[in-house]
DNA sequence: AAAAATACATAAGAATATTATGCATACAAC
DNA sequence: GTTGTATGCATAATATTCTTATGTATTTTT
């Protein structure tokens, strides 16, 4: 099963930048891969939806980039800004709330397992 | 405090759709209203979201409407068709997985009052 | 040798929100 | 008594952000 994308719209951003929290150095291409893999395959970030991510995270001062070259291809790798790292913890504990209140406006029980 | 409008894209239909399923018959209105008593005004609908979304939903043939008039004032109110009860309740279980992955990824710990 | 995977990027279009505007009635305050 | 706030609908211009498609090029697998 994978989400429907109207679900994902106002998260990349978050998911992005807590990958990078996470494993301090990415390239786009892995970032794409790395959250398909913890998400068995739920979460499948295209390519489209993901650079103007990542050149809108620069633009705003979150992430900052180093251009390596593996043997003749080009990778482009993002790093958390010290201003990147202010906002994820503020943008994840605000996502935490939202989803709190939606449990509560929509009844929905906590997993039992 | 409110959401980062970012955050509520996406789920709107949900949560009309919802309201629909616990009062059987609402206008738009109300329907704000009733949301953001509900959500402590955490989340307030506008009406520039509303009336599309609820336009949308008829169109799609989710909700079916009626047309009172309370005094001289119109009213436009909105009831679940069967094709919108069952949608209702996938999309809830969809956005409860969703959040449960979200969590999931973004390191969300379940909260210990 | 061909196909799939890796790796970047942009552009056209769709969906869905924000903000602004418009109309009209009802009620409260000054 | 009229002015502001609340109720109640609706649409239009704009902005944001996604999907889908396209483009280029290297590397690895079949």
């Amino acid at each position: 099963m994978i989400y429907s994308s109207e679900l994902i719209k106002g998260t990349l951003k978050t998911i992005v930048l807590k990958q990078l929290e996470n494993n301090k150095r990415m390239y786009g291409y892995e970032i794409t891969q790395k959250v398909k893999e913890l998400t068995s395959d739920k979460i499948q970030i295209t390519e489209g939806a993901l650079y103007p991510t990542l050149h809108a995270l620069e633009a705003d001062g979150l992430v900052t980039t180093e251009t390596e070259y593996i043997g003749k291809r080009v990778r482009k790798y993002y790093s958390l800004s010290p201003k990147g790292k202010s906002t994820i913890d503020e943008k994840i504990s605000e996502l935490a709330d939202f989803m709190n209140t939606m449990k509560f406006l929509l009844d929905i029980q906590p997993q039992t397992i």
